[in-house]
DNA sequence: AATTTCTTTGAGACTCAATCTCAATAAGGA
DNA sequence: TCCTTATTGAGATTGAGTCTCAAAGAAATT
């Protein structure tokens, strides 16, 4: 067995859920892919793939990976959100094209660490953020 | 006539829209309020003031304030969509306590400046970015 | 002031992402 | 294999936000 599939048991296990086909289907689907994806592409993906599968299960199966840290949901403010695999990623923000929907990853520490800062003063214990910069990429101009 | 009316009527004259009633009520109940409110809570506050306003029209009337800079919309990945005005207002992001809902502001500038370096990294012409810190505040920790 | 023209309003229908329901199905321990 | 309990999935539901279109209203014209 991989890697990968025995990460998904264990945090199965944990949550005290059953191992099911659709729940590996979306766990390779989502690990298998590195771009920036919504549900729905996801849910397509699967079924081409001879895999029987709801949307349902594909939005509760993310969740489960949400809680678990191992996916990052991708809120732009329009349209439906758009998800990630964390695996073996470093942390980032994102910058998006308002135009082509060109999304790329960034990541600055002397940010981070700003941002640290800023919780600290307003007495705040940090537990996630949204960094975000949209604008027009170089084709997009 | 009020400075804040003249600003609206131009407003409204620029984009080739009427003065009315309601988009004066939408304007004075947003402009007059300091919070960080729905547009539920901004369509009830107008009808109690007794002015018949409807839901559609106090969304059509924040979609101009929005195109012409006068409110920021604030998304926060669940629930309704919050406003604020930005008559006077320095630019500003977000802290957001996930127990309570408490919304402080902030602002860095060396956290502007080095979003304006990223932009410039990737060839990005900058429009807009969202900025929030999600964590517990003092009282929810 | 009355007329005319064209915009705005609003009740409710509609959209669409996401969630929920619940009967049928499947997992996995005994 | 049986049994218990979780999971699945088709379709209903939710909820924020948008759209429709007939009626009401703004403002230009006479």
């Amino acid at each position: 067995m991989s890697k990968g599939l025995k990460r998904l048991k264990k945090i199965l296990h944990n949550e005290g859920l059953r191992f099911t086909r659709q729940r590996e289907a979306v766990w390779n689907e989502i690990i298998n892919n590195h771009d920036h994806r919504e549900a729905d592409e996801i849910y397509i993906a699967i079924k081409q793939k001879g895999v029987s599968v709801s949307r349902a299960t594909v939005y509760r199966t993310i969740d489960v990976l949400l809680k678990n840290n191992l996916v990052r949901k991708l809120d732009l403010g329009v349209g439906p959100s758009k998800f990630e695999h964390k695996i073996n990623a470093r942390h980032h923000d994102h910058i998006i094209c308002i135009q082509c929907g060109r999304i790329e990853e960034f990541m600055v520490d002397k940010i981070e660490n700003l941002q640290d800062e800023v919780a600290e003063e307003y007495g705040f214990k940090l537990v996630r953020h949204i960094h975000q910069l949209f604008g027009l990429c170089e084709n997009c101009q």
